[in-house]
RNA sequence: GCGGAUGUGGCGUAAUUGGUAGCCGCGCUAGACUUAGGAUCUAGUGCCGAGAGGCGUGGGGGUUCGAGUCCCUUCAUCCGCACCA
């Protein structure tokens, strides 16, 4: 009889239930420690292997914690707002709400199943009306927020309105969509209409014209991160650009924040360099150009005023707003046509062909520094969205520049050149000059600077000459927050005379209504529409776009410290306990999406006051994909015949996936493949000369059509939880992008039953001694104790597990009590279901989860003392005082003639002496 | 183009952070016990070589008494951003 992993799973499982074993109140006798997974969205798929990974490992860390003393906040809940609910109620009219109800059941009972510590009395979900409305509720005090640069923090907008009504807006440092001055009086005498339209321009949740991403296959707009490559994320449908009135959070205010709040925090630093890279701050200066025959000035940005006298041209993006005014009348007509020919270009076909393309307006700017006619051109390489959307054009030190001069033939003027290089015409050049590294040549006032100091010089100049002044810009957009869709939170906005006002707090939360049909109307409208009263209850239009999937995961930490709340989204004393998160686990893939609205959207809640913490997880963790492992099968073309990896050379084949459960090892199930399939019922083989049939493989995405999908539950079911999890942690390191391999997983297997034989005997009765431990057995554990503690430490689990199961080997059949109550808590982290039965069958009444971790003791691992020689990896190491300076060709005469090691060395013939640092010497015997 | 990561046996990996490269596991080989073995146990397993020995951490170079680890260079694979001025 063996290891009754079911039997053992099932009862520990029903305990921790019924005990409430995992439930965490605030405990001021104990220090808080906050372990966070990112939550799922339920799937119609159910978890497969990959999912639970960061689980595991967050569980693991988790539990450590709660046996070191911490009293752990560990919850867990479900992102259950999102498009496949949605899309799957179009085609079948089965409510989302029904689906999802359906998948999260499912995702409970197999995350039940792996044994989890989770405190599932604080589960949360985004789709819950008591949930969502704090979602709605933070989108109203953004909605009532302005940014302001100074106090660097969100203030109340009625501030704002004051300050209008007294002074305008001149001074004013805040944060804006556009720059326009007003004064009190001309504030004072605008209709509340014209207010209210202004105040939008300040608001951090503001409703405002904004070139968006539009999937017309979705009938949605999408953020900028959820396309990817022109396409969308989900389903892979064209997205087109498109102007439209949206609501958007004004996540740019807190750029300089978001970039300096990453030096505070514990992050992986690729995701950090991922983060600043979509932050893009650049450092530069904006300057104003005089139009030629107009009163107007054109501003630009650049990040190189240095090369300022090498602008042969300046060109604006086609949407720019000045474009119409400036064109002569000789180029109207191209220009015209050059606008409406990028406008409709969409952005797959601009990312597949990069085609130089541009017109000349037939206006000119003035250089202010050279008093030189510059043509202005239009060319859809220079972005609306970025800067001024306008450039001075400097094609010796820019490569887009250049190719562009080239193109139109227009002039390339070098002004920086390499310190120590003879000047070659430009027109023999075959690229730019890039590098800011050089002096300065034909550049008037700043020849002979090099570009550090000719930059500096120039702002000076420009500020002296109040044109422009130095500016940072930055590549991060507003966030659209306007979804045209039913599955998400209702946006708690109404119209009033078309003017939007936000629902008072007490309305909330604002629920999603009953429709008939989940599409948009045929005039286009978002679902909602098709509500049968969407109104406020004094008759006003209520908004009809819902919120995007970020909103409801963007302040989820803070609601599982007070999850029954409802007059406050978390109450000041809960979050004065929790404060924030400790250790956040999850995919790097959130990078650019929900790592960044959270930490906007956490800051915000700082500067109100609910959050304590500028950012909202100290530290994170990525845990790395597991991608799928393919099996492969080779039909001989034109036959039903099969034949095995090694031998398909010899004929012409097709490749076949097979489904991996039905491989071991790479080794084909025959049978089970017969069944398989009813076209595969007659299917004949040839094996190799072991008479077994080996697959091919490959590591491949995991998914349904390349039948490479592997269940955690059928793994429960054959191996049982303990061995799944120490198995995917004894995979590799938690960060490290890997395939799934069942081959391997019988080994940990194998290890959980040799550790159940530690203390039963044949017949599977509980064996245990109480003799005292032999003082090598207790360097086995210790060691143990501090490896396996500095390995959880430093989330190694990997190597975690491999000390486990050097310490079950090297134990052998050690059955003592002082050994196996410590062993029991060290391992009860990777494999709490068997070692919860050791810890009860051991007499304690408590769940092991009250146990506290073993302490190390170093007495016990220490290393020989130089009395005795210590064998290691099969070779013998002693310890010797050797002198600081010592001669290599001593050490051999040294080694033989100590006291200690002479003895040891009576008669056995010495190969190779080996000196390594800590005056250890290494002595390989025969 | 810019930014980042990785490269060690047949495979997944380890190496106390500059100190005996290959721990642990898979796989493989041989043996034991078995009616049987996809159970269990024992031994072996980096490569070349009969052996002594030699060679080995993607390649090349360097620093060092000593390099998988540090520096330079190069190649390969993967990921993020991408006309961002």
């Amino acid at each position: 009889m063996e290891y009754n992993f079911r039997e053992v799973e099932k009862k520990w499982q029903e305990f921790w239930k019924k005990n409430q074993t995992y439930k965490v109140n605030i405990d001021n006798s104990k220090p808080k420690y906050y372990v966070l997974d990112m939550f799922p969205y339920p799937s119609g798929a159910g978890l497969h292997v990959g999912h639970p990974l960061g689980y595991i490992a967050s569980d693991i860390y988790s539990r450590y914690k709660t046996h070191k003393g911490f009293n752990v906040l560990h919850p867990m809940g479900y992102d259950s707002f999102g498009l496949p609910a949605e899309q799957y109620a179009i085609q079948t009219g089965t409510h989302p709400a029904v689906t999802t109800e359906k998948n999260i059941e499912r995702y409970r009972s197999q995350l039940d199943n792996m044994g989890f510590s989770f405190d599932w009395s604080r589960e949360i979900r985004t789709s819950n009306p008591e949930y969502y409305k704090w979602t709605q509720w933070a989108f109203i005090k953004m909605f009532n927020s302005y940014y302001c640069y100074d106090a660097n923090q969100a203030r109340p907008i009625e501030e704002l309105i004051d300050c209008f009504g007294q002074q305008g807006n001149k001074n004013l440092n805040i944060a804006c969509s556009e720059k326009i001055i007003f004064t009190a009086g001309e504030w004072n005498s605008m209709s509340e209409k014209e207010q209210q339209e202004t105040l939008m321009n300040y608001r951090l949740a503001y409703l405002g014209d904004s070139v968006v991403n539009w999937c017309p296959q979705l009938g949605t707009v999408l953020a900028n991160d959820e396309v990817i490559d022109g396409l969308s994320e989900r389903g892979g449908y064209p997205v087109e650009r498109k102007k439209m009135k949206q609501w958007s959070l004004r996540i740019t205010a807190y750029a300089q924040r978001l970039l300096d709040g990453l030096d505070k925090i514990d992050w992986p630093d690729p995701l950090k360099d991922i983060q600043k890279n979509w932050i893009g701050r650049s450092e530069g200066a904006s300057i104003f150009f005089e139009i030629k025959n107009s009163d107007k000035k054109l501003e630009i940005f650049t990040t190189r005023p240095d090369t300022i006298f090498g602008a042969t041209f300046m060109v604006l993006a086609p949407e720019h707003e000045i474009v119409a005014g400036i064109t002569t009348t000789e180029y109207q007509k191209e220009v015209e046509d050059y606008v409406c020919w990028a406008k409709n270009r969409s952005e797959v076909e601009r990312m597949a062909e990069k085609k130089i393309s541009g017109q000349f307006t037939g206006a000119y700017v003035i250089n202010p520094l050279t008093g030189k006619e510059i043509p202005v051109y239009i060319a859809d390489y220079v972005l609306m969205g970025y800067g001024t959307g306008a450039i001075m054009a400097v094609p010796a030190h820019d490569s887009r520049d250049f190719a562009f001069a080239r193109h139109f033939k227009l002039p390339v003027i070098q002004v920086v050149k390499k310190a120590d290089e003879n000047i070659i015409p430009t027109e023999e050049w075959a690229e730019s000059y890039d590098s800011k590294e050089g002096i300065m040549i034909n550049s008037g006032f700043i020849d002979g600077l090099n570009v550090q100091q000719a930059i500096s010089a120039v702002n000076d100049k420009i500020m002296e000459m109040k044109i422009g002044e130095r500016k940072i810009n930055y590549r991060l957009r507003d966030a659209i927050f306007s979804r045209q869709r039913y599955w998400g939170e209702p946006i708690p906005i109404y119209y009033k005379e078309g003017i939007p006002y936000v629902m008072d707090e007490k309305d909330l939360p604002l629920e999603l209504p009953e429709v008939d049909k989940y599409l948009p109307t045929e005039t286009g409208e978002p679902p909602l529409a098709r509500a049968k009263k969407w109104e406020t209850k004094d008759g006003y239009k209520l908004e009809t776009s819902t919120m995007p999937g970020f909103a409801g995961s963007s302040a989820y930490y803070l609601r599982y410290m007070d999850p029954d709340n409802n007059s406050e989204l978390v109450s000041g004393k809960i979050v004065n306990y929790w404060q924030n998160v400790d250790l956040y686990m999850g995919g790097r893939e959130h990078a650019t999406g929900h790592l960044i609205y959270s930490r906007f959207w956490n800051k915000f809640l700082f500067d109100l006051g609910i959050s304590l913490n500028d950012e909202p997880f100290k530290k994170l963790i990525n845990q790395g994909m597991i991608q799928g492992r393919s099996n492969f099968v080779y039909r001989i073309v034109g036959t039903n015949k099969f034949v095995s990896y090694n031998l398909k050379s010899e004929y012409e084949v097709q490749e076949l996936h097979v489904d991996v459960n039905i491989v071991d090892n790479d080794i084909l199930d025959i049978e089970s493949f017969r069944n398989w399939r009813q076209e595969f019922s007659d299917a004949e083989f040839i094996l190799e000369e072991d008479g077994k049939y080996h697959c091919g493989w490959e590591i491949e995405k995991m998914s349904k059509s390349k039948h490479n999908v592997v269940n955690p539950d059928d793994l429960i079911i054959k191996y049982g939880a303990d061995t799944l999890r120490m198995y995917e942690m004894f995979l590799g390191p938690i960060e490290q992008a890997k395939p799934w391999d069942t081959n391997g997983i019988e080994g940990v297997s194998r290890f959980i039953r040799k550790f159940w034989r530690l203390y039963h005997d044949e017949n599977n009765n509980f064996d245990v001694s109480n003799e005292k431990a032999s003082p090598e057995e207790l360097k086995h554990l210790h060691n143990a104790i501090k490896k396996i503690s500095d390995d959880i430490e430093r989330f190694s689990f990997n190597t975690g597990v491999s000390t486990l199961m050097i310490c079950i080997n090297e134990l052998g059949k050690c059955n003592k009590i002082e050994i196996l109550e410590p062993l029991a808590i060290l391992i009860s982290p990777y494999a709490p279901h068997i070692a919860e039965e050791l810890w009860s069958l051991l007499g304690h009444k408590d769940s092991i989860t009250k146990a506290d971790w073993p302490v190390y003791n170093e007495e016990y691992t220490k290393e020989s003392n130089f009395n005795y020689p210590v064998s290691f990896n099969g070779k013998t190491r002693f310890m010797l005082e050797l002198p600081l300076n010592f001669d290599k060709n001593e050490i051999e005469k040294a080694v033989l003639e100590n006291e200690n090691t002479k003895k040891w060395l009576d008669d056995k013939e010495v190969v190779k002496i080996i000196v390594v640092p800590k005056k250890i010497v290494n002595i390989v015997l025969k």
